[in-house]
DNA sequence: ATTGACGTTTACGTAAACGTTAACTATGAC
DNA sequence: GTCATAGTTAACGTTTACGTAAACGTCAAT
C-alpha cells in the first residue's frame, strides 16, 4: 500500500523533469475503491463526511472522489493512527483550506502549526520511549533463550 | 489535550539520600496523590482497576498506590497518548507479569514484542511525516509574512 | 456533634466512532 | 423485464472511556 502522499495542500511548486501523472491527478474514486484500498467500510467513508472532514463532488446522489479527497482521507487515517480524533484531524485540515491571504490568519496558522508541531514532538519522545523498552525486553529474552541454547528465530 | 505533569517526579525532601532511592521506593501514594500528579481523575484510575490493568493494595476499602502501581500508571497514560486502547495497554503490561521461566512463554514474549515494535515504528514513520509536513508549512508561512514585511514572532 | 475532606460502591449517562440492518434507487447485463 | 451490483438515506445498536450523581463510611478538627 504505497503511501506517496504530497503535502497537503500541494502548492504547484516546480513541476521538475516529468509533467507528474495528469491521469492520475484527474482519477476519481468510487467510495468502495476507497473504502477497499484503505481497508476501511464505505460507512466509514460517509461518516468522515458527516463529521466535515471530507467534500467529495456528488453525481446525482453518488459521491466522487479526487485524488485530492484520496490524499486527504489518507491523511485522515494516519491522523487516526496517531492517536487524534476526528475533531482534532478536521481542525488541522481545515487549517489548510483557510484564506492564506490575510497576514492574520497567516499569523494563526504559524501559531497552530507550532503547536501542533510541538505536540507530535512529545509523541516522540513518548514513542522513542516505548520503543526503547520494548528493544530492551526483546534483547533480554533473545540473549536468556541463546543462552539456554534455544534458537529465538525458530518460530 | 492538557500538558500533564512530570514523568517522574520526586519531591526533593527528607534527609540525606543515599542510596539512590529506598524510601522513594517504599512510598505509598493516595489515589487523589496520584490523579493530582498526572492530571486525571480518581473515576480514572478506578476505571483502570476495574479493566484490570490496576491492582492497588488495600487497607480495608481504601486503594493504597504503590511506586510500582504509580510507574503502571505512568505507562498507561503514555500508551493512551501514544493512541493505544486501554485493552491493547493491558496486554502489553500483562506480558511482563506472565511466567518468564518457561521457554514457551519467552518465545511468546519475544514474538510479542517484536509485532509490538513493529506497530511503533509504523507510528514513527507516520509521526515523521507529519512533523516533515508541519514544519514545511511553518517555514513557508514564517517565510511568506517575512516577506510582507511581518515580523512572525510577535504574538 | 456537626462539618469537611477524603475515601468507598453502585449505577445510570454520555460522546466518539463507527457497525448494522432496513428500505430504497440507479445502472448495466442478460 | 428482471436480476445483480453498487450506490443511497435513515435510524437504531455497540464499544470504549470515562463523567456524574447518590448514598454511605472514616477520621480530624471545630
Amino acid at each position: 500500500m504505497p503511501d506517496a502522499a504530497s503535502p497537503i495542500a500541494a502548492p504547484p511548486k516546480a513541476s521538475a523533469a516529468k509533467t507528474p501523472a495528469p491521469r492520475d491527478t484527474q482519477r476519481i474514486f468510487s467510495i468502495a475503491e476507497l473504502a477497499r484500498e484503505f481497508a476501511i467500510t464505505a460507512r466509514t467513508i460517509r461518516f468522515y463526511e458527516d463529521e466535515g472532514l471530507l467534500k467529495p463532488r456528488r453525481q446525482g446522489l453518488t459521491r466522487l472522489y479526487s485524488a485530492g479527497d484520496r490524499t486527504k482521507l489518507s491523511w485522515i487515517l494516519r491522523g487516526k493512527r496517531l492517536g487524534f480524533s476526528l475533531a482534532e484531524i478536521k481542525e488541522l485540515l481545515d487549517l489548510y483550506g483557510v484564506d492564506r491571504t490575510g497576514v492574520q490568519q497567516m499569523r494563526e496558522l504559524l501559531r497552530r502549526s507550532r503547536l501542533h508541531i510541538a505536540d507530535l514532538e512529545r509523541k516522540r519522545r513518548d514513542l522513542d520511549a516505548q520503543i526503547g523498552e520494548f528493544k530492551d525486553v526483546e534483547a533480554h529474552v533473545a540473549a536468556e533463550l541463546k543462552q539456554r541454547g534455544v534458537n529465538p528465530e525458530s518460530d
